[in-house]
DNA sequence: ACCTCAACAGATAAGTTTATCCGTTGAGTT
DNA sequence: AACTCAACGGATAAACTTATCTGTTGAGGT
């Protein structure tokens, strides 16, 4: 439902969030979160692209988060990482192809409730949401 | 939040369900459900072990729901394929360690309520409920 | 007894996610 | 210009999930 890579960005952009305009190395970020620095750091690089986060290079370089974007609904953070099937879910809970209101399966309409909140979970929470 | 393995779980024991008192040959559910035939057989293997199923080898033989199975909640089997943590899940949406009604984090109570309805999906479905 | 059938079991492989390693680039300092 | 710092990028590896392959076991038919 939401991988680990993307609970790991929702953390960092929680951690930037919180600390506005300030330029944080990746070591510092993944000292505070506990995310493996490496990893964090091809994060950051998605983050980056995404356009949810700016970078500088060299001496008192960091990243911070981007003008904007602390606006942007986590659903936009969810699809980056998990793709967009992540966040538009229509599957059934049984894996069946076929399976809409006409042709229910046994589940369908919890499923699609459960799912229902999900989505508005993270449509509703905004990355300056998730500053800690 | 529901592994493949999980789902084709569900349409193997529907397809059963649906067929009660019938020894079904894994070849033949196989090509019924779509599974792969040779992975079919590993999870009706392990829903044997975790006494969903019986079996019967040789001429004749195959699968059929075990006595009683039919009122066993959906919950049952998840715990069988994805674990304990995938049907008691008291996770955090941001991987935070310690997130709780004390210090709960952005999504804390939308996410409890999704989880709830998701807990509330597996215990109230039963095996029976999934006979198409 | 022998043969066939289908479940059983272990080993191996493919694919995906998560994580690590290492060299390069560009910005700032001295 | 030389040096250091920290982001960048590609390659590699570890771990887990999903899938395939091969031989074995046991039950029934001939």
């Amino acid at each position: 439902m939401i991988s680990r890579t993307a609970r790991y960005a929702f953390q960092i952009l929680g951690y930037l969030a919180a600390r506005p305009a300030q330029q944080l190395r990746g070591e510092e970020i993944a000292a505070a979160t506990g995310i493996p620095a490496n990893y964090l750091a091809k994060i950051l690089n998605q983050l980056r692209k995404a356009g949810l986060v700016e970078s500088q290079k060299g001496w008192g370089g960091g990243f911070r988060l981007r003008e904007g974007a602390e606006t942007r609904p986590i659903r936009d953070v969810l699809v980056v990482f998990d793709g967009l099937g992540s966040a538009e879910r229509t599957d059934c809970a049984l894996g069946r192809p076929a399976c809409d209101a006409g042709h229910p399966c046994a589940m369908h309409a919890e499923w699609a409730g459960v799912r229902d909140g999900f989505t508005r979970m993270i449509t509703t929470t905004r990355v300056a949401d998730l500053a800690q």
